[in-house]
DNA sequence: GAAGGAATCGGACCGCCGGTCCGTTTGGTC
DNA sequence: GACCAAACGGACCGGCGGTCCGATTCCTTC
């Protein structure tokens, strides 16, 4: 990302290669059991060009889960509402749920192979603590006792071969449907700040993919 | 388990004594870079002893965590209430959760190397399915909309590398307390069958532990 | 446009791991 | 005590993540 200065021609050629090939890789070989030899063969590098770039197996996937989740991360801090600032809190965590469960949805494998990848550290990375906050924040507007701990279990949700359980097909309506159910019997229990966080006032935003 | 019939006796002593010796390195070395090499050589017996025993890294780490839930899972199916057949749904899910944190929190490690070693096919382990079947069965009870998916969310909250997250001291508390909200808001907005599913009467059946 | 040097490349190489194989040993039985 | 099925154990295999360093390539400078 933040290269020092000026990246060589040749060296950002082979890094979006690098990138594609584990793109190609990851679609069609469902699973994980991707070697970084494969990866290096298919781009048309060496190996070593592979670990130069990303410097370990979870770097590279995570490199790819960066540019995968950038556009949410962009909508959830400074897009429109409901995703963005502005909508209250229930509509908007259900709105980022939808959102999330399309993106896990789409990307199975990638999250995949980078949860495999990344193991107990995953909990660190930046994305995942960028979601962390944005969800731990909400559930703290609504007093939700313990907000980081829930906003942990609720996100345990997205947990890659879980949705490969709950959305074979691709789609992200059961997953999306049954978190956000989660999460907005949590946030109807405790009596917000806000008046009108009532289950019956909840927009629901979901991005239609079907 | 259910051998053909008469285990010799060296296969027997043997047995035991690689489930000994994994447990060892287990708690020892804190996570699962544990080689199968290692635990031969620590049991004191030859590599191939492990294998034909317990057939793959995966079997091996199962017969442990059978072990290990064996009498959690009679308790649940015939053992007395809260946790046993005789309570009302929900005393008996939060009772069900307090005792699975109690269970991941002691045994993190197993549970950590357990799923990392069966993959995506952690969701069809015997255990797995029992614990599924019996959160599902009493979230079905309440009416609570998709059973079966909400009860995969909640069990996806037991995931080992969270489980370290919350209970860094071994101690449950925080772990338990944070699903069972979550199980007791999907359970009381829910109109119930049985009438006094009200949230202050919920008998805590905290298996105390501090 | 040629030269120089730093950044990059690439694949041989290393140690380790899960899993297999088969000659050897052991325990139960008659 | 002898026999044989069962179990043993460690050499062996293919493949992996990761390293290293001589060869190559790009960019700058004149």
């Amino acid at each position: 990302m933040t290269e020092s200065r000026t990246e060589r021609s040749d060296a950002a050629r082979n890094r979006v290669a690098v990138l594609r090939a584990t793109e190609k890789l990851l679609v069609e070989h469902g699973a994980e059991h991707i070697s970084l030899d494969r990866v290096a063969a298919q781009a048309g590098v060496g190996k070593g060009t592979v670990f130069r770039r990303f410097g370990n197996r979870t770097g590279l996937f995570a490199a790819l889960v960066e540019e995968r989740t950038e556009t949410l991360n962009q909508d959830i801090e400074t897009g429109p509402p409901p995703l963005g600032p502005g909508a209250a809190p229930l509509p908007r965590l259900r709105a980022f749920l939808d959102a999330l469960a399309d993106l896990a949805a789409r990307h199975v494998s990638l999250f995949a192979a980078h949860e495999q990848a990344c193991g107990p550290g995953r909990f660190t990375s930046p994305t995942y603590l960028a979601w962390h906050r944005h969800v731990s924040g909400l559930l703290a507007m609504v007093r939700v006792g313990d907000a980081e701990a829930t906003a942990h279990a609720l996100l345990a949700a997205f947990d890659a071969d879980l949705v490969r359980l709950l959305c074979p097909d691709g789609r992200p309506d059961r997953l999306a449907e049954t978190v956000k159910n989660l999460a907005t019997a949590l946030m109807s229990e405790h009596p917000s700040t806000v008046e009108q966080v009532t289950r019956s006032g909840v927009a629901d935003s979901s991005s239609g993919r079907a």
